[in-house]
DNA sequence: AGAAGGACCAGTGGTCCGTA
DNA sequence: AGAAGGACCAGTGGTCCGTA
């Protein structure tokens, strides 16, 4: 077991990152240019102008009826290659980690300004950054959708390699999210029994990991499998006491 | 200006810890051997038995009346000098820093539970951590008091020289506690000021002090101590752009 | 009066489940 | 059916204020 991966793998992931939007719809409400890269996210808001959304699809304008104000959700992401554009009213993974660096920037704003005042200072992405982006305009940015896909982002960011595969090959089985957002868990947890399965170690040695909450779930699943190891190295014999 | 006075400090009022009494209270429900030490807290639990408090002093036992069952609270504390133990129905300064070395301890051991079991595993001294503390017998930790007092602990761990001197000082002139106690906030905003006001690295960087959350009153004190820094700064000539 | 601490409260982490 | 997210809830950090 190469117990020194980790060093690797935390470099990995951070080159991802579309530097040029780097400021983006911080603190403006702005859309941002991410569109125009990777065409993904498309909430409209209030007094969003027209034609600036879909810069690279052209087509359906079929937002269930009214005009302005209506309420209106983000479109559902699919499952994406890397550097795909989803054509449709759909969202790219490329674009879902884009989200994470959103959230971010958000906090990193957060915190300067905390610190300006002498306040209390996050270190992680907490209801006041949601808060935060929600006040600047990043109204697509939420608590429980950034919550529900954490660990994916999570082996993006240490494996990028293994999270490229799993998109390949689950868009190429024409599996839906979900599916692919359960088979993510694998391969953390893989990585986790390489690293002593300090799960909460890794989040904090990768930079750009370390600012969210470990999943409830993933957290679970590295203490059974732990305990699972565990239970069969002793009957396969480690000299310990067997416990039968 | 020495900005690596912290490196030196931090290794003060590490030994005054009692090493002997380092599973103490944990998880017993006993009362340890601290009074043994300094006779310091002298609460009853119910049950306690008679005789076992107050080991060196042998007075008074007027405790307001019934046997078993009454409410009963702590003993105020008193300013003593190191080393002094209380004499009365008071508590002494040791008795006070060693229940935040008694805290650590529990924190410790809750943190090992959390591992074992693969939850979230704290670290600071959270709610959870005062509830087992009272689940283990530890009756006369909780919360308020521990908070009002952190930012003397603080002292005690950050520049114990400092902290005895003032505590002297302040028994000889016959303050109380809490005269002593506010006394307290500006050796530390005078440490602050030596390490660029960043009173929340201050305590992270000290391994027994991390454990804490760094009081509101003693953050406000040092923003507001930077400001006015600044300012005097500014306009004794910093070649800066003078603001008139 | 000075001080200890039960108990409250606003805002948190966490995620369910009514919605589209 | 699969998925996005408003909104709820138990337990938190913080400390006030009724108590002794």
């Amino acid at each position: 077991n190469n117990t020194n991966t980790l060093d690797a793998l935390s470099q990995e992931g951070l080159s991802e990152e579309p530097v040029q939007q780097d400021k983006e719809a911080a603190g403006s409400g702005g859309r941002g240019t991410w569109e125009a890269v990777a065409a993904g996210e498309r909430k409209k808001q209030s007094g969003r102008k027209k034609g600036q959304r879909k810069v690279d699809d052209l087509d359906d304008d079929d937002e269930g009826g009214g005009a302005d104000g209506e309420r209106q959700r983000e479109h559902p992401f699919i499952v994406t290659e890397p550097g795909e554009v989803a054509r449709g009213k759909k969202n790219g993974l490329d674009y879902l980690f884009h989200l994470y660096e959103q959230c971010r920037d958000f906090l990193i704003q957060v915190q300067s300004i905390a610190k300006e005042r002498g306040e209390k200072c996050p270190t992680k992405v907490t209801n006041q950054v949601f808060r935060y982006a929600k006040k600047a305009g990043a109204s697509y940015i939420n608590k429980p959708k950034m919550r529900h896909y954490v660990h994916c982002y999570a082996l993006h960011c240490l494996d990028e390699d293994a999270s490229n595969a799993l998109r390949r090959a689950f868009k190429e089985r024409g599996e839906n999210v979900g599916a692919w957002r359960q088979a993510c868990y694998k391969p953390l947890v893989a990585i986790a029994s390489r690293q002593g399965w300090d799960i909460d170690s890794i989040f904090n040695a990768h930079p750009r990991l370390a600012i969210w909450y470990v999943p409830t779930k993933l957290r679970q699943l590295c203490h059974a499998e732990r305990n699972a190891a565990s239970a069969s190295s002793a009957v396969s014999g480690g000299g310990h006491h067997l416990p039968f």
